[in-house]
RNA sequence: GCAGGGUUAGUGAAGUGGUCAAACACAACAGACUGUAAAUCUGUCGGCAUACGCCUUCGAAAGUUCGAAUCUUUCACCCUGCA
């Protein structure tokens, strides 16, 4: 193929903005709506890509800002890009990096305060590594202290670099407690133009990199839980040459269904949506109800690593004194390797020793938890029965 | 037999007259985790009580003292030198 992307709309659901299709990339094609999970460092914690594949994973995303620091994407452009490198053949998506970049800047920090009434204080300090400007961001790395800085350039020139079949515009991280003023500087001084820059580099990069194949780039659309500013940046990006949006962070989750259809309703119905960050399965009803394509989220691996696994009737955790003599399949329901195969007791025992394959297994089963429900979505909105399907699931999911 | 050292909560180990139900670590128990600074973090952890607090503890017994895990005596067991 030529293009970076396709995209198809299959089926509509009736009264809402959700629909399945497809996205095809050169590496593959992926069934939305679809749970994309999220391999930071080029790799999927614990995972091989054999047992990440067997989850039905259908594409990975990685992140630009791990890897700029660590090998670096020269390096990865060496290799032969993202793909090749950590020897996954499907789809691959980079995060821009501007999240982790700004996430140092209201980094936190573990302290302990033996001031004030004597009682000794752990408290979480703020402890900044990036200072912000509207040319883009200097941070210092969390891994050696040693200075850098990002521009929407150069966070393309280190996406591209990597190579991922999907790439994200470099946009501001904004969190709640920045007020209304503050969302539209933050638009109209850095996340807008950034996207503009985003853009323009990325269209240089593809053309300057023909021997590669072409990577498509998604806008970032933010403002907060203000619906005139999440329409008006889902307006100004959506007029933009842009291959499909992402919808970015600073989200009330209580209201997360509500925000996402402002933006999808200003967006072109005809591009793909990617909502960053979401896993829980109330988040991905909303937003898939609400027009939302593709998720990414690193809670089913991290959660599952600490030992919360996913059940019909929510997390549980596997460490539980009552599942010592249990025998039963972790979730007699799912199909995935962890229980076809393994007994509670025996994940429980793994995980109280400590044995790296207890991680393995649980990440194994939340990840295939999540990229089936997303499925199973899939399903109910092509076949009618989206609304069933969701009341049914949320309430055994909630249930106490 | 002589000389010296030791015995603290599930385990290891601080603590040598009051602020000690007793640091700390581990284990155990419970919880958290949403564009991964996360194989991480938080809480509980002698008994009863939501809590204020009350009760029983620091090998055993008897003492000294207003007050003992901390000092004295005897006993038990363990370790190290010399015989």
């Amino acid at each position: 193929m030529t293009k970076a992307l396709e995209f198809e709309i299959h089926h509509r659901l009736n009264g809402a903005l959700a629909r399945t299709g497809t996205i095809t990339t050169p590496h593959g094609t992926i069934q939305t709506p679809a749970f994309i999970p999220v391999a930071t460092q080029a790799a999927l914690k614990t995972l091989t890509p054999e047992q990440l594949e067997a989850t039905g994973a259908q594409a990975a995303l990685a992140n630009a800002y791990h890897l700029f620091l660590r090998p670096g994407h020269e390096l990865i452009d060496q290799a032969g890009g993202l793909g090749e490198f950590m020897r996954w053949s499907k789809t691959t998506f980079t995060d821009s990096g501007g999240f982790q970049v700004m996430s140092l800047g209201v980094g936190f920090k573990k302290v302990i305060d033996m001031t004030g009434d004597g009682e000794a204080n752990v408290t979480r300090k703020k402890d900044k590594l990036a200072w912000i400007d509207d040319d883009g961001v200097t941070f210092k790395s969390h891994l050696s202290g040693d200075t850098h800085r990002f521009t929407p350039e150069l966070s393309m020139q280190i996406q591209h670099g990597i190579g991922a079949d999907i790439t994200f515009a470099f946009d501001e991280l904004t969190t709640l407690h920045h007020d209304y003023a503050y969302q539209v500087g933050s638009l109209d001084n850095r996340t807008h133009p950034w996207a503009v820059r985003s853009l323009a580099e990325h269209q240089r990069l593809n053309e300057e990199r023909s021997h590669r194949p072409p990577q498509a780039l998604f806008g970032v659309i933010q403002g907060a839980n203000y619906e005139d500013l999440r329409r008006k940046s889902a307006k100004f990006l959506g007029d933009m040459d842009f291959d499909g949006y992402g919808l970015g962070g600073a989200l009330e989750k209580s209201r997360i269904g509500e925000i996402v259809r402002w933006m999808n309703e200003e967006l072109p119905e005809g591009k793909p949506r990617h909502m960053l960050g979401i896993s829980e399965p109330d988040d991905i009803f909303a937003c898939i109800e609400n027009g939302a394509d593709t998720f990414d989220c690193v809670s089913p691996a991290r959660v599952g690593r600490n030992g919360a696994l996913y059940t019909k009737h929510g997390r549980v955790n596997i460490r539980r004194q009552e599942f010592t003599a249990d025998f039963r399949p972790f979730d007699d329901d799912c199909d995935c390797y962890t229980c076809q195969n393994f007994t509670r007791a025996y994940l429980r025992h793994l995980f109280q020793t400590g044995e790296m394959l207890g991680k393995t297994l649980a990440t194994i089963h939340n990840i295939r938890f999540i990229v089936r429900l997303v499925d199973d979505i899939r399903a109910s909105i092509a076949n009618g029965t989206f609304y069933e399907f969701k009341e049914r699931f949320l309430a055994d999911y909630y249930a106490k």
